[in-house]
DNA sequence: TGTACATCAGTGAACGCGCGTTCACTGATGTAC
DNA sequence: TGTACATCAGTGAACGCGCGTTCACTGATGTAC
């Protein structure tokens, strides 16, 4: 008995981090169900004895992908304070290897526009993992004071945008500018700190 | 013969209109070819005379809606200069009104993670309006240098980043705190000038 | 001015395709005696 | 320990649906004589 739920979970996360992939490079509608199964060495039919639903399964991705990232990167700023540990974290966000490589790193830039035209589970797993991230790294650059947190949300904001708009100009010489132009300007919003 | 030809052109707006609303409504994946053209009162098997591909019209819808969109911008913000001129154009951009109807304003938000895996002329088109979308605001806000342009893409990426997540979180209260918090921080790092 | 023909913008059914989901099935694993 | 049965994770074909695109057609407009 054990051992059988035991190899089904193991399934189950192999269903997930299929999907976590999948879903970091081709978004929401990019990421079929067929596709995830085969990501994981399974077919399709399988799937429904893990998730109700490609719904279900979206939500619990965006929770675990989104945790996963800011608690690496709240993680790897380690003890560094003010305006070098935004420094640390817009070099680390806004880098050429963040930019080439979607499947191994944020979330956001291909799920945030569809998020905002699904279902409940969805868009409450990405409220609830938002805020979270938002007070990790507010308390990690400065405390953990609400104009900290709305500190973090806005730089939250200003990586998701420069990452997704770097990608969409990948191949012209505005993709880089533009991760430049963002990691500096971050720097100067807290650099009176 | 003229007059043909001027019905015709005068059909061709008529669908380009209804793709630049359907667009920011949906992205490029929800917006499909034959509702496109049920909002320009017209039945799918037309499009084909107007426009060689479904690409071809988003190509064309993102030219005109973001060149209408930043003109916009700019010609509203006057003669405002410096953070006056950026409280301006944050204020109109990450508003809650800009957030609740899509369909009416910028068309990055629901755009950008398709264009990031479209074919060239798609990319291509953004690429070259938000190229000469950071030049006009960048001289608006200060003058023509490089340096200015810079600091407007980042500026343009925090506002459709903010954006965006206060989209994808509307209804919750981080939504409007995100809006809030974007805005701060822009006027901040314009702050010192 | 009137008539016969050519043009062509727009119609709507059809195509092949991939999607999410369902379901009858298979066969390895676990249980009962 | 050996045998007969139950369970259930995973298979793969099928479903209904909406997509982008094609194409034979219709009928109003424009041209030729």
């Amino acid at each position: 008995m054990t051992v059988r739920t035991e190899q089904k979970e193991r399934t189950r996360q192999d269903i997930l981090a299929s999907a976590n992939r999948l879903l970091r490079e081709r978004g929401i509608a990019g990421a079929s169900v067929a596709e995830v199964m085969k990501g994981a060495g399974l077919t399709v039919g399988g799937f429904y004895a893990h998730f109700e639903s490609k719904e279900a399964l979206v939500a619990a991705s965006l929770r675990e992908s989104l945790r996963e990232l800011w608690s690496g990167l709240v993680a790897a700023a380690g003890k560094l304070r003010g305006v070098e540990a935004v420094s640390f974290v817009v070099r680390r966000y806004l880098s050429r290897s963040h930019r080439d490589h979607p499947c191994e790193g944020c979330p956001l830039p291909a799920v945030v526009a569809d998020v905002a035209q699904a279902g409940e589970p969805v868009r409450d797993a990405l409220a609830r993992e938002l805020g979270d991230y938002a007070g990790a790294l507010g308390e990690c650059i400065a405390d953990d004071s609400p104009a900290s947190r709305q500190r973090a949300l806005a730089l939250i904001a200003l990586m998701y945008g420069g990452l997704s708009l770097s990608r969409a100009l990948k191949g012209t010489p505005a993709s880089e500018e533009l991760l430049k132009a963002c990691r500096d300007f971050a720097r100067q919003a807290f650099h009176n700190d």
